[in-house]
DNA sequence: CCATCCATGTAAGGTGTTACATGATTCA
DNA sequence: TGAATCATGTAACACCTTACATGGATGG
C-alpha cells in the first residue's frame, strides 16, 4: 500500500533508474520501509503505466541499459494527497521475540547465541545511522524544515536500533544461565491479560 | 513463516478453539505477531493435516460449534526445533514515518493532527501493556524462568510503545506551526548516506 | 574470450487483507 | 420470529520473497 509512495518520494528528491532506487532504499528511504529490486522494478511499470512517473529520454533504449524516472505532476499531486490520509498504526512483528515466548514453553540450546548475534547486528546498525548523524545532519543542517523532517525520520531509526540494543542487553543478563527454560514434559499454563 | 509457531505456542500453553486464539492473538501473543481469525483457521487447517495438532473430540462436530486443537508430540517437536533456527531481523515498517519524509517534500496539511492521533494511541496501548504488567506480573511472578521470558516480551511491548511515544512528542515539538513544509513547485534535493 | 559486475526483468509460491457466506445460540 | 452474537469458514486479491533469466559493459 505505501510502496509506490515510498518510490515517489525517493523520485522526486532525485530522479534515479531502478537499480539505483534499490540501493537506495537500502539507506535512507529504508529506515521505515524496505523493497527488493523485484518489487521496485514492477512498482516502476505500474506508476509508469498510471501517467505518474516518465523515463527519461535515453540515447540507445535497450533491455540491459539504464532506465532512469522522473515523476510527473500528476505523480506529484498523487503523492501530497496521500500524505494526508490517515492509517492506523500497524502492529510490528519480530519473529526473535515470538521465539522467546515459545521458548518459555519449549526450552531453547541456540537463544542465547542468536540474542548476541542480533545484539550485534542492531549495535552495528546504530552505529551506522550515528555516522550517518554527524556525516548529514551538522547543526547548520538542521534550520530548514524539510531538512528537519527528514533529520526527524533518522531520529527514528536511531531510536528503534537502541530499543532493541536496550531489550537485548535486558534479555541477555536476564537469562543467567546458557540454556533456556521451557517445561520437558507436561503442559505450562501461562497467564495472559 | 512464523505464524504457524505462534498458533503452536498458544495451544501450548492453552488449547483452544479458532476464535478463542484470535482473541488471544489481540493480546499477548500480538504484541509482536498479530494475526486474523481467516489466517488462523488456513492455519490450523495445515497444522491439522501436518499432524502437528489435533481437534479435542466434540460430543457433535458440525458447521458453526467450536473446535478445540490441542498439540500433538509432533508439533511440540517442530516447535522446538524452529526456536532454535537462526533468522535475521527484518527492518520495521511504519507508514507514518514514511509520510513524514513525503511531506518533507511535498507538504502536508494534516499531518500534525495525524501525529497526535497516533500520539494518542500509543499512549492507550502503552497503559494498557502497564496495567498488564501490575495484575499479571507481580514481583512473586517474576522468579521461575518461563515467568521472566513471558515478562520479558511484556517488557519488549512496553519499551516500543515508549519508543513511539518520545518519537511523536518530539516531532509534534519540532514542527511548531500547523502546515508542514515541502516546496512548492521546484525539485527538493535530499541529502542520503 | 571469459568471468564478473551492472542492470532490468519473469515466474512461482507464500503470506496477509478484505469482503462475504453459513450455521448455531441466545434473548427479546 | 427476528436480531444480535458466536463460531467457522471461502474466495479473491494485493503484497512480498525467492529463484532464476537475459543482456550489456568492463577488466584480465
Amino acid at each position: 500500500m505505501s510502496l509506490p509512495y515510498a518510490i515517489l518520494t525517493a523520485l522526486l528528491e532525485k530522479p534515479s533508474s531502478g537499480l539505483e532506487l534499490t540501493r537506495r532504499f537500502d539507506r535512507s528511504i529504508g529506515y521505515f520501509w524496505s523493497a527488493t529490486h523485484q518489487q521496485i522494478y514492477r512498482e516502476l511499470g505500474k506508476l509508469e503505466q498510471a501517467g505518474y512517473i516518465r523515463a527519461l529520454p535515453a540515447p540507445v533504449p535497450a533491455r540491459g541499459q539504464k532506465k532512469e524516472y522522473e515523476v510527473l505532476p500528476a505523480g506529484r499531486a498523487e503523492l501530497a494527497a496521500w500524505v494526508d490520509v490517515p492509517e492506523d498504526p500497524k502492529p510490528m512483528r519480530s519473529a526473535l521475540i515470538l521465539r522467546m515466548r515459545a521458548a518459555a514453553v519449549v526450552g531453547g540450546h541456540g537463544l542465547r547465541e542468536e540474542l548476541e548475534r542480533h545484539l550485534a547486528l542492531h549495535q552495528r546498525q546504530l552505529a551506522e545511522y550515528l555516522d550517518i548523524e554527524v556525516r548529514d545532519f551538522p547543526p547548520a543542517r538542521r534550520t530548514s524544515e524539510p531538512d528537519r523532517l527528514r533529520h526527524l525520520v533518522l531520529r527514528g531509526g536511531i531510536d528503534l536500533e537502541r530499543f532493541w540494543v536496550h531489550w537485548l542487553t535486558d534479555a541477555l543478563s536476564e537469562l543467567g544461565g546458557d540454556r533456556i527454560g521451557g517445561t520437558p514434559q507436561p503442559t505450562d499454563v501461562g497467564h495472559e491479560a
